[in-house]
RNA sequence: GCCGGAAUAGCUCAGCUCGGUAGAGCAGCGCAUUCGUAAUGCGUUGGUCGGAGGUUCGAAUCCUCUUUCCGGCACCA
């Protein structure tokens, strides 16, 4: 005699058990039409599933998150079921939902080409046609395995056979189409509206690149076409904001297949590079940081000491001359130590905060090189900070205020914070770590942050918590951080003078706010679709004249604003008025001043910004307040100067 | 590093399937035009087709190796 209560808050009564099919039909045929999954009692269920006692019901349509991924999901089985079809020869493995969509791995002699990408989608688009009433069945571990042994897939068989043997498996069918799975899955293949396959490329067998290389068919779905194609026009838009393209296309950098993974700064990326430097060598000043600089080229017997040589000394730039190692430096920590190691120190030079714009170069896997995002040449806004243990909480605080305020003057309000514990490969005894981790997590739990937890994914000296943003489309960056390393101080040798005279080895934080400024660079560039904030942008004004008799009058405006410290430039050439606005405005100036006739009469400028906005005529001393106030305020800006 | 794809003028790309020593648009340069808010017109320069071998009478095109890039995977002190 179940009872059942929806969401609304009213009940039904039913004399015999439902199932969440007959419920939706019961209250509309709309509903029953749209269901694709339920919620009973919390738990995610099939529209078949049997509810016999009283019970809780949500209906899961496309209108839900969950139930676009339960589209995802049986996307992925339709995938699977076309693959068959079509190559009987593959053997599935795993198909899960991911961001926007699903992914299928199928172990195969050959890869998949974009034609038989191409047949597949086809096949699928068939499939979902015959709408296949997807069943879902129980049967016990062992059986399974045996099952899918006998259909001569191993790899399944591999995965069930992980699974305890008391569990009972659910199969889930559609034709002649089974496979494991926890479900839930829509009720037929016609319930899949709108999908698309989008790639394929090679992934490793459990993720482990020590295993077979399997062939992965990404795709995404949708609850209808007009969603898909907002999905893929926001695809092609992303596209667009691509740091590459934007650098080649604004002149800021290149990297040239003699000099892999390495920057070549052109004048205006410069420009914007030095700018950010600049800035970060106030901020750091302001919050009691002192600034080194340290060498490139050390012997390589320090990082053997240091312990970067046992697990990252393969992937160092090292060098032999006259019987000697070098390395180029991968880091800067060790250099900092020998800094601090100068000289006696007292517990009351503690905490002592030593920065550096530290060059690094590490020899970075050929395939992870992507753009600005991973290279092998980088400069990091690195600082170590020595200290008491008692004094880490302290610290770690004044670091996360001094973060939020950078990320706040760059245009970025949401932080996502992950503290990460220790790897299996790692230094220090298990009593260092647990006060390590401990007092990281204090440190966030005291300033009332919410935080994630990565178990094993911290660094191996010491335990970190990473600072990552969103930009403009809600994709997420990693940059600052902040380690505690209880190890390398002692293994090279750091020590000061307790209150009571004794020798102490202090506690070494190792942070960023940045990251590196290359990476930095290409978030920027890609949030801000390269339309720099007026602090930032490499030129912040152009003055345009409309023939040649405003020119001199163009050079005299352009050398007041660049007198008063702005970054103004000129373009005098004979071409219409219409052009050059277009030129500018397609390398994202931030202000057009163009000066007429008009202008050069009232010695005024008529200014239009890079959005379009006709500002109007303004004398030059209030467009030097105007650009000021814009340079000032950071990106914390309006709309005006900073993306949208 | 692994799987797959790509590399042709400064940029974006065509030519490659079916071998006969390269083509467009933009940019650049020259000339005319002096024109008030997103492309003025005409003319013109420019490439040993990523590199090295091979097949062939002949290779951008076919084969091998290699470098780099792109998409994933793995890695990321």
């Amino acid at each position: 005699m179940p009872s059942i209560s929806l969401p609304d808050g009213s009940r039904r009564e039913y004399p015999a058990p439902v199932t969440v099919a007959e419920v939706a039909a019961d209250i509309g045929a709309g509903l029953a039409k749209a269901a694709l999954a339920g919620r009973v009692d919390g738990r995610l269920v099939d529209t078949s599933y049997p509810i016999a006692g009283d019970a809780a019901l949500e209906i899961v349509t496309a209108r839900d998150s969950e139930g676009v991924e339960v589209i995802r999901h049986s996307c992925a089985h339709l995938l699977a079921q076309a693959v068959k079809e079509l190559f009987p020869g593959a053997q599935v493995t795993i198909g899960p939902v991911i961001e926007d969509g699903f992914y299928y791995d199928f172990a195969f002699d050959r890869a998949f080409t974009p034609e038989d990408l191409q047949a597949i989608e086809d096949r699928m688009r068939e499939l979902a046609q015959a709408d296949l009433q997807v069943q879902r069945r129980e049967m016990p571990r062992d059986e399974a395995v045996a099952l899918f042994r006998g259909m001569g897939e191993e790899y399944k068989a591999e995965i069930i056979a992980a699974i305890p043997a008391a569990e009972a498996i659910s199969l889930y069918s559609q034709g002649d189409f089974v496979d494991l799975c926890r479900g839930p899955h829509v009720p037929s293949t016609g319930k899949i509206p709108a999908f698309k396959l989008t790639k394929v490329a090679g992934a490793y067998w459990r993720g482990d690149a020590r295993n077979a290389m399997l062939q992965r068919i990404y795709g995404t779905a949708w609850p209808n076409r007009k969603e898909l194609d907002a999905y893929l026009h926001r695809q092609a838009e992303a596209e667009k904001r691509d740091h590459r393209r934007l650098g080649r296309r604004l002149d800021l950098f290149h990297i040239q297949e003699e000099a892999p993974g390495m920057v070549f700064w052109h004048p205006r990326g410069w420009m914007l590079y030095t700018e950010i430097e600049r800035y970060m060598r106030d901020r750091q000043r302001a919050h009691g940081y002192r600034e080194i600089r340290t060498p490139q080229l050390v012997d390589f017997s320090l990082w053997q000491r240091s312990g970067h040589a046992d697990k990252f000394g393969a992937d160092m730039f090292s060098l032999q001359m006259d019987e000697r190692a070098f390395a180029i430096k991968p880091m800067n920590c060790p250099c900092h130590v020998q800094v601090y190691n100068q000289g006696l120190r007292s517990y009351r030079d503690l905490p002592l905060r030593l920065a550096e714009f530290g060059s690094c170069h590490r020899n970075e896997p050929s395939g992870s090189l992507h753009g600005l995002m991973r290279v092998r040449g980088f400069t990091q806004d690195d600082a170590h900070i020595f200290c008491t243990e008692a004094q880490i909480q302290e610290e770690v605080a004044r670091f996360i205020d001094f973060l939020h305020g950078v990320y706040a003057d760059f245009g970025f309000d949401e932080v996502i914070y992950r503290l990460s514990t220790r790897p299996e490969q790692r230094v220090g005894s298990d009593e260092i770590w647990d006060r390590a981790e401990q007092a990281l997590a204090e440190a966030l739990n005291h300033q009332g942050l919410e935080w994630e937890l990565l178990p094993g994914e911290g660094a191996f000296y010491g335990p970190k918590i990473e600072f990552s943003l969103k930009d403009v489309l809600g994709r997420v960056w990693q940059l600052g951080t902040i380690q505690v390393d209880f190890s390398m101080p002692e293994r090279l040798g750091a020590q000061y003078v307790a209150a009571d005279d004794s020798r102490q080895v202090p506690v070494m934080l190792h942070r960023a706010v940045l990251g590196s400024f290359e990476r930095f660079i290409g978030i920027l560039i890609e949030h801000y679709e390269g339309a720099f904030p007026a602090w930032l942008a490499p030129v912040q004004a152009v003055v345009l004249n409309i023939t040649d008799r405003q020119a001199d009058y163009a050079k005299s405006v352009t050398e007041t604003l660049q007198n008063k410290g702005f970054r103004v430039e000129n373009d005098l050439r004979n071409e219409k008025i219409g052009f050059k606005i277009r030129e500018h405005t397609l390398l994202k100036t931030p202000y057009l001043l163009i000066v007429g006739d008009r202008e050069t009469e009232t010695q005024s400028v008529a200014i239009r910004t890079r959005e379009g906005e006709d500002l109007g005529s303004l004398s030059l001393d209030r467009f030097v307040d105007l650009l000021g106030d814009s340079v000032r305020e950071r990106g914390r800006g309006t709309k005006t100067t900073s993306a949208e």
